[in-house]
DNA sequence: TGTACATCAGTGAACGCGCGTTCACTGATGTAC
DNA sequence: TGTACATCAGTGAACGCGCGTTCACTGATGTAC
């Protein structure tokens, strides 16, 4: 009976969240390369063999983790993006940076797994790629809103050595249509600042340089929203 | 006899090094959190125990190689500033630049250990603080050689947040005096871009998304020096 | 509706392994007189 | 210069621990006729 399946389904899939809460309580405290098997199932008040029902291998377990994290600061930043108004191209990518901090700070040991140095000995399968360019997709497609609407354009002094150009046609040509190149540029560049910004704070860089940490993220926001050229 | 005494000191001091190299060995196949004191004794070819007579435990070994990486990478900076003519500003921020990437790429694992995520349940001592600061301090000279020679001023436009001035006059104050504080504050958003970016590479995030490396992080470059105003 | 069978979650023991750290010790190297 | 003593590097056994994974198994839940 399909009623009577989808018990043990529900049954199942409720076990694998808890494993996977618990397993990221674990991380937590020891890190992703200790993240053990044996202590998540005897928390979790299984035999540690019965893990096995759930995830294949260690590394299973941890590549699921690893797309939950991608796919909760995706939703972070598109929850963000998409509470604003579409036109306010400002506000929209304000709150999605400040989503992503966010969401970094209160979840720095998934933060890591996913922006931080990569976990040795462990190769991320393909399936992390999709919800990996679920932020970029939302900050490219602010920029993207902002060539159309012609106020992200190229400038006057804008000039791509010929390398850079052939980098960005292809990732506008595939992901982003209609971006200028050099906005492209700039786009990729307040990418690479933003997750700077977040790392240095979520990893402990800014002890002892910056005590507010607000206001200094916003005022970074606020250059990056010049740099791009959606202030003036 | 002094001389005698020096001949085991020098001994030692051979060894102590034996044992760091083989621990970064070991680092780049294992990562930090899983760095294996027994693992490098067999390595070097003494018994486990033999390592407790020169570092006082397995932490104290990952400090050495954390101060030890702190230092190669502050090296490879300082002497890639001092080789330039001093008033070029351009072309001493691009060289440090340059030199820090490279070190990150040429030793990923032990950059991981300064500039990645943390080591789960490894506090940093004290001791690190210092060898941290290097890299800093260079592009903050730099900066300060700018403000001096009155290229680098506060403009037409701009505005800091009285919270952001706060936190730039304390840094600028103990660290760089003279600096203004909106040149202050632009310096230190380079800063982050430039560890944005060499962490990017290092870590794997271009993969898929940028294939020329070393023309896409010149072109980041050329963008902070116009940020922070070396360049018009 | 009842019954025989198949599926599935979870058990418990075992394999074979590695780890950090302590401790009493040996034997070589350096020091003081 | 020679000798007694102190320092030091390195040994080897042991403690007590944790790990991932496999395997034959039990018993409950679902399925097909």
């Amino acid at each position: 009976m399909a009623k009577a399946t989808s018990v043990r389904a529900r049954v199942r899939a409720e076990m694998t969240d808890e494993i996977k809460e618990t397993a990221r309580r674990h991380l937590a405290e020891q890190g992703a390369s200790n993240l053990s098997l044996r202590a998540v199932a005897r928390e979790v008040g299984m035999v540690s063999s019965a893990v096995y029902r759930y995830f294949e291998s260690r590394d299973a377990l941890l590549t699921a983790l690893i797309i939950d994290a991608y796919d909760a600061l995706g939703d972070a930043a598109e929850t963000a993006d998409a509470g604003c108004n579409p036109s306010d191209l400002v506000g929209r990518f304000e709150s999605v940076c400040i989503a992503v901090r966010l969401w970094g700070l209160t979840h720095p040991h998934e933060y890591a797994l996913t922006y931080g140095s990569p976990v040795p000995g462990y190769a991320a399968p393909q399936d992390t790629v999709g919800p990996a360019l679920r932020v970029p997709l939302v900050l490219g497609g602010i920029v993207m809103a902002g060539a159309r609407a012609g106020i992200l354009r190229a400038e006057a002094g804008d000039w791509l050595e010929p390398r850079v150009q052939a980098e960005m046609d292809r990732i506008t040509a595939t992901q982003f249509p209609g971006v200028p190149l050099p906005v492209m540029a700039r786009g990729l560049v307040a990418w690479t600042e933003l997750f700077g910004a977040v790392s240095f704070e979520v990893f402990g860089r800014l002890t002892n340089v910056i005590e507010d940490r607000e206001a200094w993220f916003s005022y970074q926001v606020r250059t990056l929203t010049r740099l791009i050229g959606l202030r003036p």
